[in-house]
Formats: structure tokens, C-alpha cells, sequence
RNA sequence: CGAGGCGUAGCGCAGCUGGUAGCGCGUCGCGUUCGGGACGCGAAGGUCGUGGGUUCAAAUCCCGUCGCCUCGACCA
């Protein structure tokens, strides 16, 4: 029990000090570190390898719906934010500014990019001459820099990497449905890789992107029941088609405006798997995206026999596609049971002298923790069914604590109450902007997103009849 | 950007009524161990975040500055 302790000094806990728990975790796995500017953040190999699973998994099915990969450039003539008045009235407060290049000052400052609408706009306007170059869909992998006051690894850093997805089409219904697609996309992501349960839907006027006409929104809740907005698809209408005349001639000859859409996703989904599914020992990744999915920690490992057959069973289910690691270091057994389970690694074997007589190995799993022993013949099977074992106990999990955390309130007082102890608050509103205002400065939670198809009678706030359901929640 | 806290060895900390730096863990070497953070012996490692000031003397007192953490205002 004394060793016991030893352990949980190591990471602050989990539903005493969350913040300060996540900041252990992140380090002290090393999925990242500090940069020497504010903000930045390194991303270590531990992590980088989760974000490499993440993009491999997204870039197939992007390109499944037709999406190309293409890469724009990170600075962008200032002029060009100007050109769509939300959209410069958004960023402007967080956009980082090149004005020196080569030892002189620019003639017209450079913006490193926030999003690039405006610079894939302006690409477009050239590309898109005929009805025939719709629809034009294009992706790209890269980094974005934010000037954001507050930081924290993954979850909000002034440069952070994402992939932005920007489309152009003949009609405003191919725009918002490909907008309503992608958002299905990504729930489908989150769920069934990631393991992470989300609400889905539009955002309110407050709450959505800068220029846009809707912003469809993921919102995953976290373990201290805050909401995490995990990923958002914008729908444009014609606000950047018309600011940066993406413009072409239809069927007829006449002059016509596209229809555009954009959506990313970034590395703070990496926090969203941390503070998901994280518990009192560390990390817990979902096996679909784990970079290391099983470790072998031999027992008495300099017996006659035993590093070899763990050499052995390692091949084995690397040759099955598994992603394994063998723990050959002379830490002692106990040593590493802690070690792989505060780095999240979903199923550990522990095989020694008495497994291998028996034919045996003995298989933990991070998510409960249980033990079971399974057949060292035909390893790989058993391996693969117990990381789809993990990986969908995972799911319900999430599932559940999420479900469990969604309530209904009539009044400001009641959002407050649901708030304060971590819930998801589903209330009525009128719609009217000072009402959301309101909730807000009173409890500190904002509109996360509609919940769409329910219905209340009253508003929250005012107690005029309600237009909408809306679930309120604290946020990341 | 407002309020609070913290910067001393890789990590966690002590030293803070001024006198030239210490503990635990980790690291390195050798040996014994191995089924839930093993043990013995030996060793390395610090211009005390940084700049200035006070003083014979500063980790310690004073001022500035940078960074980190928490809570608020703004956002993937």
C-alpha cells in the first residue's frame, strides 16, 4: 500500500485537481512539452504518433468524399481579411503579423494564418471559371497560429496543427449538405475511434465562426463535465464566394457565385481523448489510435526461455498488425505495470516462467483494469478481440458518464446548478441574443448547441415562449 | 488583460530573521533481484528563472522583467 501511495504522488488527482491532473499527465507521459515562446508546445514523439494515427485514419475518408489534399501558404496578405467584415472583425484580435521581411519593413503586412478562407478564396476565385470546376473540394494538413491570452497543451496553444477542409459548389443544398456530411464524418470519427460520444449540431449566432451562415458543431464532454467544441463545419452561403468572387459561368452563360463550406479538426481531439477517458492512473487511449496498442512486460525476465518467447509472441502480433512494444528495461515488474498504464496503453501481457510452461499469458486491460489469462496460441486473436473489447467498453463508458450528466432546467438557477456540478444543461430560449447573453454572465456556461428536435415551452432567461432547446455547458 | 500562487540538480521539494546550497526520487557504474513502482555499494549533476539595486557578503532583502499554474474576461 506504501508503494501504492508512492504512485499517486506522481499525478495530481484526477477529481480533486483535474486541470493540474492533466497537466501532469501530458508531461509526465510525454506526449508533450513546453516551447520557449507562450503558447507553443512541443509535440513528442508519444504524442505526435497519436496525432499520425488520427490524420491517417481522417485523410482515407476525406478522400472517400472526393476531398484532395493540397497545402496553401501561411502568410496572407492582410488585405484579405478585410475583404469579408465578420470574418476580420473575428480574427483580428488573435491574428500574429509579419511586418519585417529581409531586414526591411513590408510594403503590406503578412498575417500567419489563423484559417485560411480568405487565402483558399482567393485561389478559388482563379481555379473556379466553370460550372464545370464544381464542385472543388480541397484539404489541407497544417499548422495555424492563434494569439490566444490563456494556454494549455493541445487544448488551446498559439500555434496549433489541424486540417482544414475548404469545398466550393454549384448550389447552396450540395453546400450545406457536404457541410451536414462532414460534421456526420467526424461524429463518426469520434465515436468509433476515438471512442469519444458526441452532441452534434448547428451553433448559435454568439457562438459561430466568423463570417459564416451556420456552424455545425461536435460537443464531447469531458471528465469534469465541461464541454469540449471538438470540431466544427462552417456552411458560407455566398459570404466568401462573394468577397473573394469565386465566380463562374453556369450552364447558360451566365455569370454565376459558388457556394462554399469549410471544416477542421485539430490536435486539441488529443486532449479530447485525455480528458475523455483519463482516470486516476493517467492516459487511457482508445486501441483504434493508441501508438503503442499492447507492451509485453516479461516476468523474471532472465530465466532460461522467457525474453525469447516474448520476442517471439511480439513478432507474432506484429505480423497480425498489432502495435506492440516489449518491455525489455530492468525495471522491475510492478515498475512497469504503472509506467504503461499512466501512458495509457490499452492491453498489457505479462508472461513468465509460469505462463509459458502453461501455454498461457496473462492479459490486463487499462480500461478496467481487469486480468484475464488467454492462450498463447493463436495470441494475436485473443490480443485483437481484447482491444475491441477496450475500445467499445471505452465508448460506453463515455456514453454513459456523459448521459448520466445531462439535465433539463427551467430557470437560470437551474442551469447554474447543473453547471456547477458538471452537467450538460438542456433549457428553452427565446432566441434573442441578450437572454444567451445573460446565461453566460450568470453562470459562466455558454450555448454549446441546439439540441435539435426537442422542444420546452419556456426560455430560461426571460420566460417568454421558448424558440429552441439549447445545451448549455462550462467549455474548454 | 484583471485576481492569486509558484520559479533552487532531470522531477518533487527544503533552505528565505543575509555568511557562498541540501534532501528524496530519477540518472550513470557494478552486483543481487523480478507475478503491482525491489535492494546494496560507488559516482555524476546547481553561475538558486533573468536584469538591476542594497551590502564587506544575496537563493535569502528591494525594484523590474520573463515564464509556469489556478480562477475570471476573449477563443479550434
Amino acid at each position: 500500500m506504501a508503494k501504492e501511495n508512492q504512485f499517486v504522488e506522481q499525478i495530481a488527482d484526477i477529481d480533486g485537481d483535474f486541470p493540474q491532473w492533466y497537466t501532469d499527465v501530458v508531461l509526465k507521459t510525454k506526449l508533450v512539452d513546453y516551447g520557449p515562446v507562450k503558447g507553443t508546445m512541443v509535440i513528442r514523439p508519444y504524442g505526435y504518433a497519436i496525432w499520425e494515427n488520427i490524420q491517417q485514419i481522417l485523410n482515407a475518408r476525406f478522400k472517400e468524399n472526393g476531398v484532395e489534399n493540397a497545402y496553401f501558404p501561411l502568410l496572407i496578405p492582410m488585405s484579405y481579411f478585410a475583404k469579408e467584415a465578420e470574418h476580420v472583425e473575428g480574427f483580428a484580435p488573435e491574428v500574429a503579423i509579419v511586418t519585417i521581411g529581409g531586414g526591411e519593413e513590408l510594403a503590406e503586412p503578412l498575417a500567419i494564418r489563423p484559417t485560411s478562407e480568405t487565402i483558399i478564396g482567393n485561389m478559388m476565385s482563379k481555379w473556379v471559371q466553370s460550372y464545370r470546376d464544381l464542385p472543388l473540394k480541397v484539404n489541407q494538413w497544417c499548422n495555424v497560429m492563434r494569439w490566444e491570452k490563456t494556454t494549455r497543451p493541445f487544448l488551446r496553444t498559439s500555434e496549433f496543427l489541424w486540417h482544414e477542409g475548404h469545398s466550393a459548389f454549384v448550389t447552396a443544398e450540395e453546400a450545406e449538405g457536404f457541410t451536414l456530411s462532414m460534421l456526420e464524418l467526424y461524429k463518426n470519427f469520434m465515436e468509433n475511434c476515438l471512442a469519444i460520444p458526441v452532441l452534434t449540431g448547428r451553433k448559435t449566432e454568439k457562438e459561430r465562426f466568423a463570417g459564416a451562415v451556420a456552424t455545425y458543431t461536435m460537443e464531447a464532454m469531458m471528465h469534469d463535465g465541461k464541454s469540449l467544441q471538438s470540431g466544427t463545419s462552417h456552411y458560407f452561403g455566398q459570404n466568401f464566394a462573394k468577397a473573394f468572387n469565386i465566380e463562374y459561368q453556369g450552364t447558360e452563360g451566365n455569370l454565376q457565385t459558388a457556394y462554399t463550406m469549410s471544416f477542421g479538426v485539430s490536435t486539441r481531439l488529443i486532449g479530447a481523448i485525455i480528458m475523455t477517458h483519463g482516470d486516476e492512473r493517467g492516459l487511457v487511449l482508445p486501441p483504434v489510435v493508441a501508438p503503442i496498442q499492447c507492451v509485453i512486460v516479461p516476468i523474471a525476465a532472465r530465466k532460461g526461455g522467457v525474453i525469447e518467447r516474448c520476442e517471439e509472441l511480439k513478432a507474432e502480433l506484429e505480423a497480425a498488425g498489432i502495435r506492440v512494444t516489449l518491455d525489455a528495461t530492468d525495471n522491475s515488474p510492478g515498475w512497469k505495470f504503472n509506467e504503461w498504464e499512466m501512458k495509457g496503453v490499452p492491453v498489457r501481457i505479462e508472461l513468465g516462467p509460469r505462463d509459458i510452461e502453461g501455454g498461457k499469458m496473462l492479459c490486463a486491460r487499462r480500461d478496467t483494469l481487469e486480468k484475464t489469462e488467454l492462450p498463447l496460441e493463436n495470441a494475436a486473436e485473443g490480443i485483437k478481440e481484447l482491444l475491441a473489447s477496450v475500445q467499445k467498453g471505452l465508448l460506453e463508458k463515455a456514453r454513459k458518464h456523459r448521459d448520466e450528466r445531462i439535465v433539463y432546467a427551467d430557470d437560470i438557477d437551474g442551469i447554474l446548478a447543473g453547471v456547477e456540478n458538471g452537467k450538460f444543461v438542456k433549457a428553452g430560449w427565446c432566441g434573442e441574443r441578450a437572454c444567451e447573453d445573460l446565461v453566460k454572465e450568470k453562470t459562466s456556461a455558454t450555448a454549446r448547441v441546439y439540441a435539435e428536435g426537442e422542444s420546452r415551452e419556456f426560455c430560461a432567461c426571460c420566460g417568454k415562449k421558448a424558440a429552441h432547446v439549447i445545451v448549455y455547458a462550462r467549455a474548454y
